[in-house]
DNA sequence: TGACTTTTATACTATTTCGCATATAAAGGG
DNA sequence: CCCTTTATATGCGAAATAGTATAAAAGTCA
């Protein structure tokens, strides 16, 4: 019985033509690379087709000229570190650790690349581009705001489950630690020593939250800076 | 009696050749502006060439190659940030006041620009480059540290004069107040509303500050998130 | 096998960019 | 009035850059 023509979509249906000699994912991530590394101006279309390994026809046909890969580019990051956050936003922990965990994975995130720490791509690279390109200034502007609001819901979870105080204002706590991140990214790609940053961190750690409690047997923390507006 | 070869410097001793057509500060100026809207690589010589009204050999003469003018613009904008915030940090007023006027400050200045907010050039502009230039690196460390070191010396003298608390810590509401400056740059160049961005100001000012007293007339201040390292 | 389809590889063009060479202009000195 | 000095103006040239035309390659389908 042949059944080729009533099938649904196979699994690999085997386009027609020549094969790809590249993974669009993976040359995208190459080309996100390139451009977080050195901006959008100085990133040529020769820097590009060396990373991805493509070269520029082939480049133009799978992404568009060049600002349409970088916008593809960006959007690719933001969509990878929404991934990387999601579950430490979502574990299940004290909101102490939680926080620590949340900004030194920014950290981590912000000293990698091989030719030095990149910081993030949405606080310098992008930025930069702000001023010439609308569709940038949305993408960061979004940006900006998802990570106000990540956190802004973290701290009204608190709230809720007593960890933090009623009268705790969540969007000004969700200010500081969205500065604390941007922060951090500066400091990062300026190549401040990881130490000081980890430093950073515990000084933004306390400001937010207070200072631990030396005695945890205590179920109520010494609170500060958490009450009012 | 003759006095001209006994004269010590005249104010003003008329050099030989053709005069100049432009002013050297000032075109440094226009090109500083020019570089801080579009970075290094995105500003042509021609560009810069049409900033400051000069032509690109004299360009050349007075400031060297494109490079060394990007270093030059850039030193003439830390110097005259310098210039700017010196009286402020100075000015005898109550530390919330003078914290408050020094953020507005760092806000306005991020929010100049013709073609619209350009952030600060430390922050967004240099820190791109940093990557590429260890000149730009080591004169936007510089800055980074410059900033924590003005905050920590305010503390520090908050603490002396008793209006903070003899166990804070300087150094890390330094980190704080170093954080919101440089997160008001990010989001300002981003083209966040200002109304946001004096509530974001507000919120620092109480994380790192406490709270404002509602009862100005008891000496002692609600302390919050003030004591401990 | 041979027609068809899609991708890759090479080479090309038009433009931009940086830096500089050369010629001209505007001043002072003797 | 001519020479020297310094700056400006024009424009050249080599290299880089963005984007594309064209042809070869590597597959499928019949």
């Amino acid at each position: 019985m042949v059944q080729k023509k009533l099938n649904g979509p196979p699994p690999s249906p085997r386009p027609r033509g020549r094969p790809r000699a590249y993974r669009p994912e993976l040359a995208l991530a190459q080309a996100r690379d390139a451009f977080w590394r050195d901006g959008f101006a100085a990133t040529s279309l020769d820097d590009l087709s060396a990373a991805t390994g493509m070269n520029r026809p082939s480049l133009y046909a799978a992404f568009g000229d060049k600002q349409a890969l970088y916008v593809k580019a960006y959007a690719s990051y933001r969509a990878e570190v929404r991934e990387t956050f999601r579950p430490i936003f979502r574990a299940e922990a004290p909101l102490r650790d939680k926080l620590r965990r949340i900004l030194v994975a920014a950290l981590d995130l912000y000293s990698s690349g091989e030719a030095g720490p990149r910081g993030c791509f949405t606080v310098l690279t992008a930025s930069s581009d702000v001023v010439a390109d609308p569709e940038i200034r949305a993408l960061v502007v979004e940006a900006l705001t998802s990570i106000d609001e990540g956190f802004a819901r973290l701290f009204a979870a608190a709230i809720e489950s007593g960890e933090l105080p009623g009268d705790a204002d969540p969007v000004r706590l969700a200010h500081m630690a969205g500065a604390t991140v941007h922060s951090l990214s500066v400091r990062a790609r300026a190549g401040i020593a990881r130490r000081d940053l980890e430093r950073l961190i515990e000084d933004a750690v306390v400001t937010i939250l207070g200072p631990a409690s030396a005695d945890p047997s205590r179920g109520k923390r010494k609170a500060q800076g958490l009450s009012g507006k």
